[in-house]
DNA sequence: CATTTTATATAGCGGTCGGTACATAATTCT
DNA sequence: AGAATTATGTACCGACCGCTATATAAAATG
């Protein structure tokens, strides 16, 4: 095996573990949005001095950045659902069901980290967060296209508008019912435009 | 008539127009967002000085209200498509096309201003955008419970999720023709939802 | 006229923002 | 042992934030 270990630099180690302190940044990110938290917050936080910040991750908008990396990771599963061979208009539904329940299920944290990241008034972090929301339409859009080739950039734009829509919805307090319904709602849409063959 | 004119009142008189004031605040937290604003900019770009901003509006956010409250009330022609005898079915999928035109005609001002201020990290302009939100969410529902008083809820929560993803993809800079796509295939739900008695 | 009331302009309040200069501590390389 | 390299804590930068104290100017009222 290539030793890919951890091989000590050469000067001196860092003394915060920095896959948690991203994690504690994930979480601040998403209680408040990005203009929401400050450098010195998220310093505090990690339990570390805002020069420590600035050494490890560049600056806020990078550290964001790498937050989302983790977030759009950790939501692998997710993706996992659009398999080669599933139809889309099963999938989708589910993907719908599976977004209003996570977006809602933790007051704290409600929303999709990225659609609501990509709204920012800080362009640079609405930059950021657009590339991963449109990385994440286009896995939507390419699993669409192996069965209905014509519809799948529309489909995707719609799933995702309706992701979006929830998304707002569940940082303004909605219950989870309540977006699980929007989300059963909208899958109408779905199945009427993939239907098979309707002429 | 009962004399309603504008009678002189007793100190010094404003010096600047307050109605294009509000217009021009309109403007700059539709480009920009609320929290993209400040208050000093505002001022700057009335032409006046900030005192005479908080003199005539109280605070930043009882401005931002004010601008709201002007919005909602120049979307009045957006709202007479409601009317009582409209078929829903029929109206919201117009609505939608609506709005998705008006979200992405003007890219300097795009989307729905009190969609986005609802989503802002102030707590208070959320408060204050989320208070006309649910105003407006509450005509759709009344609208659609005229002729379908089980669904309206669901609906009308609908509906407001697609106009907010519209909306997103406006501010995202998605051109007119993207948004009326997903309009129409949203207009699919509807249709579906409000078929006359499917079973 | 003087008084009262309101709006104005100047200047600045305390606070937070993202980001850093600096000296020091901890480690590896020579 | 040094030299080189990297991280850390302190303390602070200028810019901007929402907002206001103060004094003055312009109007109605007495």
């Amino acid at each position: 095996m290539v030793d890919t270990e951890k091989i000590r630099k050469r000067g001196r180690p860092r003394a915060f573990d920095r896959e948690a302190a991203l994690e504690t940044a994930r979480s601040l990110f998403h209680a408040h949005g990005y203009e929401g938290v400050g450098v010195a917050a998220l310093a505090e936080a990690m339990g570390i001095n805002p020069p420590s910040l600035y050494a490890a991750f560049g600056c806020k908008a990078a550290l964001y950045d790498e937050v989302l990396a983790r977030y759009d990771a950790a939501a692998a599963p997710l993706h996992a659902l659009m398999q080669l061979g599933a139809d889309p208009a099963v999938t989708l539904p589910q993907l719908l069901r599976e977004a209003a329940h996570i977006y809602a299920a933790d007051p704290q944290m409600a929303g999709c980290l990225v659609l609501e990241g990509a709204r920012s008034a800080d362009p640079d972090a609405a930059c950021r967060a657009r590339n991963w929301l449109d990385l994440g339409r286009g896995r939507i859009r390419d699993f669409i296209a192996c069965t209905h080739p014509q519809k799948a950039d529309v489909v995707a734009d719609y799933v995702a508008a309706v992701m979006s829509g929830m998304s707002a919805d569940a940082r303004a307090g909605h219950p989870p019912e309540r977006l699980a319904a929007i989300a059963d709602m909208a899958a109408l849409a779905i199945r009427a435009m993939l239907a098979p063959t309707p002429a």
